[in-house]
RNA sequence: GCGUCGGUGCCCGAGCGGCCCAAGGGAAGGGACUGCAAAUCCCUACAGUCGCGGGUUCAAAUCCCGCCCGGCGCUCCA
């Protein structure tokens, strides 16, 4: 049975989709006005791996995910750069979808952006008009917070509470009813780029956006609305405000993924530790990045540091290591191991509990390679096959093209031939320099009973 | 201050009432294999106060109360 931890309720539930055999998930993406960090990573990834194994699993998923492509960080950036908020907006698209690439995340079946949905915003904000959960001043539309009966739930405030943070921290629109109401539609401001709306040329505030697009896409009652935990408030905190004013049933459950440290630190620009995705997958295999994330429970926050990254490699070549090994000794594909599939899924139906999953694949691949030692093929083959199976649902793939090209592989495949001859006469001093000197190329030759093979470091 | 999540070995990090003298990964020591390596396997030390103090229970790392410490939120934020 699948479980997810809710953040509205606070517990663990039994996950029952609302269309039996078939999951709607909606995950806030980012505004885009700077290239993605690591902390964007982690959190496409929590969703990456949760539609892939709802996918293996059998069901069927329809997976949206936002870009937020007009605020005020990009309007500023736009106006600093001398640019356009669409032109700044394209390219940190670009820049985000391309890293993220790069990690293998998969790609949402709709990619929305905030601009092409003013239309459904507008109609949103009319009804909630309409139903006297909104109001409007000179500067905008603005949700009523007094109107809806449990505002603060997903946070688990009281508005009292919440109101002595506002009015203590926000500076407080005086026209506004109440310090915690916030803006649906903005009034056009000079040199902001606005839409026709029926309260006059604007821009929709932000939560507006994911309100129209998830219930636009997934209908009403969907079934997770994910994101990271900084965006519980005010972000989906308002957004379940704008949907449940408007009556509908907004989503079932809610999901929160953690955020990245750096240096014990949230990591931002002002600290100095902000670490670029594209820094780290320059400087690592993507694969570490993934495999480092997931043997943290998404919900914990994590440390991200050089250290933790050399150990998440030195256990990713581990898996590279038998292929390698199980292309050497030739095994064949054979079935997988039910006993350790059904232990891979009890972790990962508990909440998504890929820490434990990712155990249960290093408990199998030692097996694997203990049983390939003792000459038990068959059973190796066995193992190799679940272990192979199971990385593919983690999207831990086997490594990638090193882009060398075919003549350098040959020549390098002659050079190892020449020295598994030179050891054959037992010449060691010429083997051992035909391997200090590959070593030096950064290729490492294995001796196997069945001949040396290479690979890159 | 309020809310929330957490504090587990040298490091990272699972577990969340008995199966825990606590998974998995990294680093460390020893052994096997190897001409020597690498890779691999086996063994060992690592946690004997699972932040601290009370309590509940036949039984607590796991539940309850208090305290200390940290992250995040209360402000744009994945």
């Amino acid at each position: 049975m699948l479980r997810f931890y809710d953040t509205l309720t606070s517990e663990k539930r039994d996950f029952v989709p609302r269309i039996e055999g078939e999951v709607s998930l909606y995950s806030c993406g980012p505004t885009v006005y700077d290239v993605p960090h690591v902390g964007h990573a982690r959190t496409a990834l929590t969703y990456d791996v949760l539609v892939r194994y709802l996918r293996w699993r059998g069901l069927k998923v329809v997976y949206a995910a936002n870009i937020t492509d007009i605020d005020d960080n990009i309007i500023a950036r736009a106006q600093r750069e001398g640019s356009t908020e669409p032109e700044i907006a394209a390219t940190y698209e670009k820049a985000y979808v391309d890293q993220l690439d790069r990690l293998g995340i998969v790609h949402p079946d709709h990619r929305t952006r905030a601009t092409e949905y003013i239309a459904e915003m507008i109609s949103t904000i009319e009804t909630l008009l309409e139903r006297n959960m909104a109001y409007v001043l000179d500067s905008g539309v603005y949700f009523d917070v007094s109107e809806l009966a449990d505002y603060g739930a997903l946070v688990h405030r009281s508005v009292d509470d919440l109101r002595e943070g506002a009015g203590a921290r926000v500076e407080v629109d005086s026209e506004k009813d109440d310090p915690l109401d916030f803006a649906l539609w903005k009034a056009a401001k000079p040199g902001e780029p606005t839409w026709d709306s029926p309260w006059g040329p604007g821009r929709p505030g932000w939560h507006i956006e994911c309100v129209a697009m998830s219930l636009g896409i997934l209908g009403p009652g969907f079934d997770i609305h994910g994101g990271g935990t900084d965006l519980a408030f005010p972000h989906h905190e308002n957004e379940r405000a704008e949907a449940v004013g408007t009556g509908v049933e907004f989503a079932r459950t809610w999901i929160h993924s953690a955020m990245v440290n750096v240096d014990g630190e949230k990591m931002s620009k002002s600290l100095g530790n902000f670490t670029t995705l594209a820094d780290i997958l320059d400087a690592f295999d993507p694969r570490i990045l993934r495999l480092l994330m997931l043997q943290t429970h998404y919900r914990k926050t994590m440390e991200m540091n050089r250290d933790a990254l050399e150990a998440a490699g030195q256990a990713l070549a581990r898996f590279d290591a038998l292929d390698r090994t199980a292309a050497a000794a030739g095994l064949a594909s054979a079935d997988v191991d039910s006993q350790i599939i059904d232990e891979f899924v009890a972790a990962m139906d508990d909440d998504m509990g890929t820490p434990k999953a990712v155990a249960t694949i290093f408990e199998t691949l030692r097996a694997a390679n203990a049983a390939l030692g003792s000459g038990d093929t068959e059973r190796a083959a066995v193992l190799t096959s679940t272990v192979d199976e199971l990385r593919g649902v983690l999207g831990i793939g086997t490594a990638g093209a090193s882009g060398a090209s075919q003549g350098e592989d040959e020549a390098i495949d002659a050079l190892v031939a020449q020295r598994d001859e030179a050891r054959a006469a037992k010449d060691f001093a010429t083997s051992d320099r035909i391997r200090d000197e590959l070593a030096e190329q950064g290729i490492v030759v294995e001796d196997k009973p069945t001949g040396a093979t290479w690979h890159r470091a």
